[in-house]
DNA sequence: CTGTTAGCGCATTCAT
DNA sequence: ATGAATGCGCTAACAG
């Protein structure tokens, strides 16, 4: 073990340090010179970091002088200011944001909060908002909420606790109080990918009546007289918005609509959206229900219900046609390729991004709210 | 437009909003009481976040009494404590962090770089990170540095300057000086995925040499005469590694090695890799260079080999077999499921905040360090 | 052009 | 059990 201890006398300042071990201990003496106060000796021994106080000590001049060449403030003769980021250098300085952000109230960070950012979904989106914090400077802290409502009402305090400047938050449909607290309170919040209605609060998110109906009206055309939908849990817009399309679509094609044809996913776990695409085609096919096409919530759940439908030896777009949701980079990978709604994610993200800068930016704390709506296509492949 | 100006007098304090438009304004005077400060106007119109300071003010209290109580610190009244508690919650109080880091040096909030977060492998190891880190109640602010020398760079020092308490490192071979100097500093910093010779400092990474052992092996036992290896830039431990193993792999079972075997991706940017296995292949193809076997360096270079030798109908597995290496979930679901090396992508992240935060616990900053080395394993597919 | 001073919000002695 | 005072590192208002 070792221990550190420092000690003040009149005019001497020791630092020991104990070396212990089951056998006894030795000792070894540091005299420090007695320019530095017990304070400064202190800090150091706390923490290698060097201040602006620091620099102006070595260079004779005062902090705020420091911190004027520091950070391109005009009345300042230049040769000072050369020779304080010489120093600056030198000693490795690295300013402290935290004392900025306490003086200006300022953090230039952003939190994000999504279920899992390792969907691909979600990493697509979370690359358009990197990429827009990125380029006007924004840090971000990212949490994944698992879809789990307790997570994302903790890290909502977290964040609020870090004074992020803003949230880009996708919202589980469930979670209510907290959020239309911070919108009371005219917080910066951006809702993402969901869609709420009577909200008073920004949002962006995708046309998703306009993406089901789509993708059913391509599945009647192609053929399909059947037409099953696995779905993910129905308390949230997306999935809300893409069941009303598939209705529309049945209806005006003149196809009956059942509650039966509706498969809901149940579980949310790692990579749950396969397995319950699986599970949910293989007891279709197992009940002996009919279908002759699928309509995915997400592309995930398409590669289970192919997964599914091969092992069946059911040839997908002959027997049974399928189509997905989101367009992920996999979907041009699987076999066969899969016929998908592509979403602008990217987009999406970066665009969620400026709207919660402007918010930011502008002091304009008022009862206004911008919705965008980002357009949706079909993407014809094999499926 | 919207402007708010705050005006000062003997008696009297104005907050006036007008409300221009393009006909005329008007505006709205407000009294402010007298009790409050100009100074503390400033504040409310600048923040709406309340302090320890209006909480002590409005139960009477001082600011350190209510300090104490909300930290469940020793030496108050229960029902003061419980005053003060409730008073907070009416004020909807939030701490704010930055005062308590600029107090304690400490920020429980630790910076990683990665070069794609949205690359399968890597989300995968990140969410190990996240998941060590959130039990540890930790925060992290993640960086994408898209394999960009610059940007690595500059995310080390933004993260200096936002104090984190310690960085996960994915490095770019490259990238020596920076990092040395944090190293020689005794900054607390895991290198992940990496090994990096002769440096004095932690490191977690897998043992890329039996990976490329095992696949080749693997592939030359099924047969394979000639075996093509597609890999990344050959300056970063994992490609090297698995190109030993190789090596060793071929010379163990007598089989010649040759440069013109080695196949080395250019270019990074969206879905490189997936186009490069497909180019490299292609091109190997269309240059009737003989082979029976490809080695990819990872499994999107395999998704890419693999769509290439389907377009020219050479069976996977009968003509030509694929190794892959990861095994990032969607290796299940392609056609045929990918034969590939098994990674601990979850462990890798989740073990390497533990030594990260073994690191930062231990005030001990010694030139000693730890390498973890973690095993890898073949998963025999169909491909 | 430069130094002095005050204060951001909080936690921590040290008195009382 | 509670309050007063101090300082973390930095910026900004003001004075010289």
């Amino acid at each position: 073990m070792l221990f550190t201890y420092i000690l003040y006398t009149k005019n001497l300042l020791l630092s020991i340090k104990n070396h212990f071990d089951f056998f006894g201990f030795w000792c070894k003496i540091e005299l420090i010179p007695l320019t530095l106060t017990l304070k400064e000796v202190i800090k150091i021994s706390r923490s290698s970091f060097v201040t602006i106080k620091d620099i102006a000590e070595k260079a004779g001049v005062s902090v705020n002088t420091v911190s004027r060449a520091l950070n391109d403030k005009p009345d300042i003769n230049p040769q000072t200011k050369e020779k304080i980021e010489k120093i600056a250098q030198e000693l490795g300085y690295v300013k402290n944001v935290y004392a900025t952000m306490l003086k200006s109230n300022v953090t230039h960070t952003i939190g994000v909060i999504m279920s899992d950012s390792s969907n691909p979904f979600f990493s697509e989106v979370f690359k358009g908002i990197d990429k827009a914090a990125r380029e006007n400077n924004y840090q971000i802290i990212i949490m994944n909420s698992e879809g789990l409502y307790e997570n994302e009402e903790k890290f909502l305090k977290t964040l609020l606790e870090r004074r992020v400047d803003g949230i880009l938050l996708f919202p589980m449909q469930k979670s209510y109080e907290d959020i239309q607290e911070l919108i009371k309170e005219h917080f910066p919040i951006v809702l993402v990918g969901r869609e709420i209605d009577g909200w008073n609060v920004d949002e962006i998110f995708s046309d998703e009546e306009k993406g089901g109906y789509l993708a059913t009206k391509y599945l009647i055309e192609k053929g399909c007289k059947k037409i099953k939908m696995i779905t993910d849990q129905l308390y949230n817009s997306a999935s809300y918005g893409r069941l009303q399309g598939y209705k529309k679509a049945l209806k005006e094609k003149g196809l009956a609509f059942s509650e039966n044809d509706i498969k809901i996913c149940e579980g949310i776990h790692e990579g749950y959206h396969v397995k319950a695409g699986y599970d949910k085609t293989m007891e279709m096919i197992r009940k002996k229900e009919e279908f002759d096409g699928i309509f995915c919530y997400n592309d995930l759940i398409a590669y289970g219900a192919i997964k599914a439908l091969k092992e069946n030896n059911l040839k997908i777009s002959q027997n049974v046609s399928v189509v997905g949701y989101d367009d992920i980079a996999f979907s041009r990978l699987i076999e066969p390729e899969l016929t998908t709604v592509k979403v602008k994610k990217f987009e999406m993200g970066y665009e969620a991004f400026q709207m919660l800068y402007k918010r930011i930016k502008s002091k304009q704390r008022d009862n206004s709210s911008t919705r965008k709506v980002l357009d949706v296509e079909l993407v014809v492949r094999n499926s």
